[in-house]
This record gives structure tokens, sequence and C-alpha cells, in this order.
DNA sequence: GATGAATGAGGTTTCATTCAT
DNA sequence: TATGAATGAAACCTCATTCAT
């Protein structure tokens, strides 16, 4: 008798070097995104990444072509995880300065929340966006929130509570800014001032401060 | 006895050019400073560096001890640039709120003008501020530009024109960030939304915008 | 029963293309031949090979259980090609001289034709014949050309045309060799003298030149 | 005293691991020459040419910068050696019918000395003459030899003992050829044939009816 | 018969570092 | 001070082969 006894409709759960492409490469995805996240492109290794997965290092080479190809998937899963999360802030509803302080605190947060995405970032502009620039999806990713922006200053500039000529893109930058450097100079930032910035006390004081900037600015001065 | 007699002061014509300890110290040093910030600690070769030096790698060796501590004297020297050059700007008898204004722009410039800081300090964040924990020079380096912040605050507030309760640490973070962002991810942000964001015009659109921001916050509300 | 009622003989339309195990067989061994005789043993790949013949690599590995054997087979493949050749050959009816000289043009011309079968010698004289040496066909390939050879030359001796105390199978390689090099140095040849040795012309000047140097040397001296 | 008590003028024999470049270099060329004329270009390791060489794989990177570079400059090493044993050949005085029975000889001759030539010549011709196609060096080297031939042939011609019309080139090839095969096919032709093709009675014989070949083929008819 | 996931050994190459001169 | 040969570990990648399905 070949056939194992196995329950039917299962998928023998809990092995993990067994033959579950999918599952596989996901490991392999994963792994590397932490890997290239927490070191920079040169400074990860496929050793590690390998390691990590649970998987040889053949097998890695087996799924993705190559370094580069591995590096570049990991962008985009970790792009769109980003996008992702950033959708998920539900704005309709909202009056304007509610919906701009949301969005300034939600995009705080999300920096927070997943600082490999920040730190992929910052990997991508020291090698001037060379794979960005390849990739499709990534631009389109931003196109939402841009819109969802467009909505909100100009319904504001309608209803008479934000001043006018306002340029969403800058105004974009500017806000994304606030959250970002935080947390991206976090390190930096502790040492020189000898505290943790994500100390929640500190989160709350900056989060309050970052909206209340984005609203003074955009309020109609009389 | 191999010395020749030589006249100390006059740089004894026909020798290597690079007979000249401080100098090639120098030159090391420069060629190290653009290599770890366009590639990052990983990315960046000794052989690389040696070879824009124009020296061999056994000297940069005998200068420097070992890659980290290359990498940190480059470390160092480009921070000592950065509050060198924010150093330059003059506040004095500017009113608090001219003094924040140009505040905002003047940092905006320096990470404009100085990519290498934006990439070394986030090459130093990677590494959660490795490098800079072990330094006493880089956190002082930061209290002439804090202090000149509280006191443009303290003033503001005695006047009546800025609002009060405003913290100088998380003031001072906003403000750099916004200027931050803008050049740290100028390629990936340019990439998505399809121009140059360094392109004098929008350059100016942004300055404007984010003194502004600073100004419109601070302002004391009636 | 998986298996499905067929009717015997007919190709089961709508079948996968490689579904017929004999030729499956044939494509992987014609792809074998194509990359050892291209890329030689070390150089040829399993992978190539495999994608060569639009099987997996698994499969190559279900025919033929090595690269080892299926170098062997690839080679004894080869080999029957060469003979096949040179045995189509008709010498039956013609003078000792005309045969002589038609037995160098023709193994010219299979060297020519088959630059395959070349590269495959090369690659065994490189391994000192280790394949060969285990096949018991190979040598038997070579009966009929030496005994045709001896043949031709006894036949001549007796009629006083041609000289006496010639060694068949010295007679053999210096045929052979007249034609082989003109093939196999085909490249490093046309290179060094610039010019395409396996241009028409050329070709006739050489078969030309081949035969008479047998004939001339074969000739009875008065 | 830091200096050692060294017989001056003695480059301290015998020094293995020592620090000298041009022997080091040379000892890895060796090795390469070795192991690539045994093996072929992907059959040879450069770990076994750094074992043999008695250096790091590292160092061969040093010296060479590449596999591939290393191959060639053994290539080149190898021709130059080709050239070399053929120019040799002192031809002058000779008549010239002596002197196309010593060339015949003597190029036989050199093939059989150097096998590593001979290997060599077929892995070029694999990679249909790739590397040598850059080198400028090797087609130089056929000159002397080429400009003999021709030499010969028109002084044989002028003094009625040759025919006339022969293609120098067509016959260099052919000359070679009797040679070459005989020795490029040692294995397969001892294999197929049970006899060693080097056995010295066995080359006497074959080295007359090279000679005694070419110089009826060239011999004028009455 | 056929697939393709998975392995493990080994391939070429890079690189920080040491050391004799 | 300066050179560059030499090292050894580890990097990325390839490839023959096995195995579950």
């Amino acid at each position: 008798m070949s056939r194992k006894a196995t329950i039917p409709g299962a998928t023998t759960p809990g092995r993990l070097p067994g033959r579950d492409p999918v599952r596989t490469r996901a490991r392999i995805l994963a792994a590397a995104e932490w890997e290239f996240s927490t070191r920079g492109y040169a400074g990860a290794k496929l050793e590690a990444i390998a390691r990590r997965a649970k998987v040889t290092k053949g097998l890695v080479f087996h799924y993705f072509q190559s370094k580069q190809a591995l590096y570049t998937a990991a962008m985009e899963q970790i792009y769109q995880q980003l996008r992702q999360r950033q959708n998920e802030t539900a704005l309709a509803g909202l009056t304007p300065e509610a919906g701009i302080r949301r969005l300034a605190i939600d995009t705080f947060r999300s920096f927070r929340e997943a600082p490999e995405i920040v730190a992929m970032m910052n990997e991508e502009n020291l090698h001037r966006a060379h794979h960005i620039a390849g990739s499709t999806i990534i631009p389109a990713l931003y196109n939402p929130l841009i819109n969802e922006i467009t909505r909100l200053l100009a319904e504001g500039e309608a209803t008479g509570i934000f001043r006018s000529g306002v340029d969403p893109v800058a105004f974009y930058i500017a806000l994304s800014g606030l959250g970002y450097f935080y947390c991206s100079n976090r390190y930096t930032l502790g040492t020189v001032f000898r505290c943790d910035l994500f100390e929640p006390g500190r989160v709350a004081v900056y989060e309050t401060q970052i909206a209340d900037m984005a609203v003074a600015y955009l309020a109609a001065r009389p």
C-alpha cells in the first residue's frame, strides 16, 4: 500500500521542509524582506536569507534568479504593504480638517509600524530609485493617496475653511516628511537627544504637533 | 642616514605627488566619504576608496586601522560639515517669525546641498546609530541649533506672537523632517511623480510651503 | 484503472506533445549530441540539454541515468552516424587509384558535413578515449573501412601500379588526417589565414591536393 | 639589526611561498596551461590550478583577473611555445626536397612532444577561435613557417624538381594535418586499432610515410 | 511517463586584512 | 611613508542529482 494514511482535505500542517511551493516562496520572500530592510542590499547575505527561510541557498535561486531579482521582489511586496496600510485609512465622511488630521496621524503611524518600509525606501534612494524606475506597479500605488488629498483640499477650499493655491504634491511630501523623518532617523535623533523617540508619550506629543501644523497651514487667514 | 637635507616648508619638488601625509590622509578621507555615502557601509569597497584616493589599499590601512575606523572617521567629518553649514545661518537680529522662516529654509537648503550627509544619516539609522553612540562629538554638535530654537520660541512666546507649550525638540524634528524627506527621498518621489524635485521652481514652492507651515503652527491663536 | 482504452498504433491526438517515449528519448539524445559536441562534456549543461529537448531535467534522468551515461549514448550514436556516412561510399567497381581518390575525397567530405563528429572525437581524445574504451561497438565500426583500404592497396600492388609495403593502418591515419585537420582546425586556421576554409573554391583546391597526395605516394616508382 | 644574513646576489632560492612575483605568476601560468590543456576550459577548475601552483585561489585572481583572462594568457603562451619549437627547425642549406621532408618530420615531432598545444588548439576550435580572434600575436606567429614553405616550393619549382601551381597555404594545412591527426587522435585511434601509436617503431613508419607523401606529391611528373 | 521542488557540493569571484620589502 | 604580494573567509551562483507527487 503506497498510499499513506492522510486525513483527506487536510494539507498536512506543520511540515516545514515539505513540498509546498507557495509557502516556501513566501518564506523566502519574508526572510528577504527582513534581511534587506535591516541590512541594506549589500549588507544582506543570501546565506542569512536562506537560513532564516529554512531552505538551502540553491533553492533561493530556484525561485528568484538572482540577488537583484529577489531584492526587487521584496521591495515591491513591501511597497504594496505600505499602500495597503495607507488605504485602510477611512477618510470618507470626515470634514476636510478632520480628514487632514487623520491623514497626518495615520501616515505617521504607518511609518512607525513598518520600519522595513522606511529602510527600504532609504535603500532605494541610495541607489537613485534604480529598481522602482523599472516597476510599473509602484507609481500606481501612490495615486489613491494623492487623489484623497486633492479631494480634501478642494473640499476645504470650497467651504472656505482652507486657503487656496496649495500644491497637492508638495503638501503630500510635507505631510509624509513630518512622519517619515521621525521614524527614519529614530536612532540618530534618539542618541543625540538621549531619549527613546518611540516612547508613547513622546509619540502622542509629536502626533498632535504635526496634525496641528498641517491644519494651521491650510487654515484660511481672515 | 638616508634622509636628505630638505628645506623645511618647501614642498621638495620631484617627490611623488603623494608624499604629503596630511594631504594623503585627507584624500583618503574624502574618497571614503564619497564611497560610504553613495554606496553605504557594506556597499563601499576599500579597493574603490583606495583607487579614488589614488593610493594603495595598504596605505588606507596604514592611516586608518580598519574599514570600521575609516567609516567612523568619515562619518564624524560629515557630521561636522553639517553643523558647520547650519551654524553659518545668522539668526541674530531677526524677529522670531523671520528667524523660524530662515531656519526652515536654511535647514532645507543644507540637506539639499549636502546629499552625502543625508545618505550617511540613513546609513547610521540602518545600523541603529551604532557609530554615533560611541561618539561624544556628535551630540554636542546639535546643541547650538536646539538652543537657537529654544531662544526663538521663548522670544516669540514672550512677545505674544507664538503659541505657548511648544516642545523645542519635537519642533526641531518636524522642521528638519520637512526638509529632510524632500531630499532623502528625492529619487523615489521623483520617479513616482515623474518630475525632478530639485528643479528650482519646485524647490521654491516647497520652501515657501514649509516656512508657512512652521510659522502658521507657531502663530498664537486669538 | 486509470489507463484509458486507446487504439494501439493511433497517436492519440490531444495528448501532450511529449507523450511519445520513443520520440522523447530521441529528442533528448539529439539535444545531447548538439550540446556535447558544441560545448564539450564539462561545458554541456543538463539544463540546456533539457531545454533544447523541451523536457524537464528530471526526464533526462528518467531516460538516461546520469550525465555520463547520456554522454556515452550520444557519442555512440555519433560514431555510428560517421561510419554509416562512410559506408555509403561505393568503392566497388572502381580502379584502385580511383578508389583511393574517392576515399580521400569522401573522408574529407564526411568530416566537413558532420562537425559534431569531429568535435566529439576531440573531446574523446581529451579524456584519453575513456568512453570508447568501454564500448565494443566502436572498434567494430572501423573494420569495413580498413578492410576496404587493405583490399585497394593489395589490388593496386598486384596490378603493379602501387608500391608495396604500405602499412594500411598508417595509410588510413594519413588519409583521415588530411581531411580531419582541415575541418577540426577550421576556425583557428581561418583566423590565422584570414579566410573561410569552407568556401567552395578553397575546398575544391584542397580536395584535389589530398587526392593527389594519396595517389602520388602510392604510385609505383620505375 | 633587522637585516638578515643573506648571500648578496643570491635570490634566496628554494623559497616556494615567498614573495617573488615573477616566479609566482609563472607558476600560476604553468599550472593553468596544464589544467586547461588536459581538461579543457570548462573542465579546468581554478581550485586545481591554484593547488597545482601552490597558491591561493585569491592570488590567481590577483594576477589574472578572471578565468577567461587566465585561459587567454595560457593559450598565448602555448602558441608561442609551438612556434618557437617550429622555428628551431633549421631548413637553411637543405635542398628543397630535404627541406620538405624535414618540415614534415619536425612538424609531426612538435605535435608529438607538445600534446598540450594540440589539446589547446582543439579547445580553441570548439569555441570557434573566439580567443585567438582577439589576439594579434598569434597570426604573426604563423608567418615565418608559411614563408619558409613558400620559399622551398619556389626553389623546387625553379630547379624543376617540384610541380608548379601548389598553393602554399593548402600545402601547409596538409602537412600539418598529417602530423596533427596522428597526435590529436592518439587515444581513439589507439583504442580502435588496439595499439600504442606513440611506440617508437610505429612513429618511425609513419614519419617516413608522411615525408614520402609530401615529396611524392610535389615531385614533377615527366 | 512526467513534473518541478529540493538538495548539497562545489564553482568563480570578492574583499578585508596582513606582511615583507 | 608607501607598495603590492599574499591570505583566507565568505560572497554569489551553478549544477548534477534525488525525490515526492
